[in-house]
DNA sequence: CGGCGTCGTCGAAACGCTTCGACAACGCCG
DNA sequence: CGGCGTTGTCGAAGCGTTTCGACGACGCCG
């Protein structure tokens, strides 16, 4: 293994020039940065993680603890944690995965030993145990979604609320007076947050513009196509022409599929809107206007709030939403009269 | 933070008996040891990861590189990361995650730096790069998956081959001479080893014993469920009563759907066997016989093999395969003559 | 030309732990 | 009762960094 002493021996340098050197915490001439760095390329140094812990104050490390309930989309999940490390890697980060149920027993281990220098939590709950775990240790702590009391704690999501009145203001704008809502499976609604927040979204604007909503989840615990064919089916058959969707992408097949054995035709007799969907809607058969969900946006600023916490403790604790875009593809349809 | 000095003075002791009552590495007396155990716990005492790294060898934490390709099966692929997460948290060990394409920079990183213990490899490709980087590092690398080239590393996985035949087996036994094998995407036959290998036992064992095999794809990136179909209907045109199905949920559905719609029942006129599935086939809507996918096994396997190579370094350094086993659940069907 | 910043470099002190060698204290055997 | 092996404990030497204070060398100003 080569030291940090080889590289100053063979720049002939000191040790304290070498670290300053690499670290430009200090100035060091050109000459001698030039020849320290290529006694690193020579050596093939590579700083030692444990001493840099030790002396330093900064492990480089970021927990990520995801519980990964049952009824997680795994899809989505993935994207979430990819673009996390994504987003972590980019300021010299790595990712320490904190899986099962001992999410919560390793979020104290990891701050007790000074393993990881902050704590990303995904996959938050309404009521997530990790929420007092959080306020209760002193590393830096960033929720990506927003457990229901966010007292003290810095969170970052996508604003859902907005997207829902968003995607309703679109469709009353094109003339809708009726919109079927096909939300989240029943479990979701109880066990996550996100999918009440854009539902009471919906609702608002809904009724602020006359709007007559119908919102139908899409399953009890998973998605049941025959439920969703047999709720877009009454929909139609009661003239609804307007569909938010809020569900994995089987729904949006689903859907599409009966407008079309209807002899409808999307973005000419109906109008619908994909809210929230983590999946490419370009695999659609019918471009489907979307307001995405964005996760690295989400995870770039969360690493970013991370770091924030780390140069002046307790800043930024607060949630921070994501206002949300809407990508239109022609999927919305004037409503007929 | 409380320090092992702390917890030394609380307890009246020297810092290294703290140390050697913790690891159990010399002895100390019962009532020493009491004491110490008392401090630790009054202190809430937790030795200093960056410190620990630094003075013992062992760092404690393993790597797990998972490239995660577009054509990577979401829920499979969550299966075995938890798995491995799993397996390590049970020796003591946390899991350091290195995604996106700088998988192969990232291991020479941790590799090069002391981070970690082991690097654990998934997602493998036929002609993985990681390989050759396994081979030039020094930290003992356990690969979950089968490259081309295995020459001098160390693999854990299902024995595809045997798996393959075993299902063959299973279909001729009860008198079937023609099987159709639903197989993955082709994309999946070329980017990835182990299709092929379930392929090739397929074949095998299929010449052996006198079955006349048909071997379709699913799809070319993703499954294609019409193309499944109508693979399904051929066969059964041409009067095949034996499927292999080594493919995601999806086509599960599509096949028993298939079936059930020319009038035939899995069980009685119809044997369907379900190879290396690694989604919860219960929740299809006729129990199907499987020889599953076993990610904890093969993940506490890898975790078991990691840690003897760091025993004895260059030990076990062959391909490890986990025989398959067979969970009959009532779809096999005698063959009508 | 003396005094004073600045710049670049160095030595040494942490950082908190593991582990090695040493050594009392003790019991046992011959 | 002298010598010896065990058992339990201790002090100290690292492990490889970062960082602080110090200090020549140099250039500039008055």
């Amino acid at each position: 293994m080569t030291t940090i002493h080889q590289v100053a021996a063979a720049a002939g340098v000191s040790i304290s020039t070498v670290s300053y050197a690499l670290s430009g915490k200090r100035p060091v001439s050109e000459k001698t940065r030039l020849r320290i760095e290529a006694a690193v390329q020579t050596l093939g140094y590579e700083p030692d993680a444990g001493a840099r812990m030790l002396a330093g104050r900064r492990t480089n490390i970021f927990a990520l603890t995801e519980p990964l309930r049952a009824d997680t989309h795994a899809p989505t999940h993935m994207a979430f944690v990819l673009a996390t490390a994504v987003a972590a890697r980019r300021s010299g980060y790595d990712i320490l995965l904190l899986t099962d149920e001992q999410a919560s027993e390793g979020m104290n281990r990891v701050a007790a030993s000074n393993l990881v220098d902050a704590i990303l939590v995904l996959d938050v709950a309404p009521d997530d145990a990790r929420a007092d775990i959080a306020r209760s240790v002193r590393t830096p702590t960033v929720f990506i979604g927003i457990p229901d009391d966010a007292n003290g704690l810095t969170c970052v999501d996508l604003d859902f609320e907005s997207a829902g009145r968003l995607a309703v203001d679109r469709l009353a704008d094109a003339g809708h007076d009726g919109v079927t809502l096909l939300g989240q499976t029943e479990v979701a609604y109880r066990k996550s947050n996100f999918p009440r927040r854009l539902l009471h979204g919906v609702q608002d604007r809904s009724s602020e513009r006359g709007v007559a909503l119908e919102w139908v989840t899409t399953g009890v615990t998973t998605t049941e196509p025959a439920a969703v064919r047999a709720a877009a089916e009454r929909a139609l058959a009661r003239g609804v022409r307007a569909f938010i969707v809020h569900a994995v992408g089987d729904v949006h097949d689903v859907l599409l599929d009966t407008v079309a054995a209807h002899g409808l035709t999307v973005g000419a007799d109906v109008s619908v809107i994909s809210a929230a969907a983590s999946f490419d809607t370009a695999t659609l058969p019918v471009p489907i206007d979307t307001i995405p969900l964005v996760p690295q946006q989400s995870c770039d600023l969360a690493v970013e709030l991370a770091l924030q916490q780390l140069e002046n403790a307790g800043a930024s604790a607060r949630i921070h939403l994501i206002p949300p875009e809407y990508h239109a593809a022609g999927s919305i349809a004037p409503a007929r009269e």
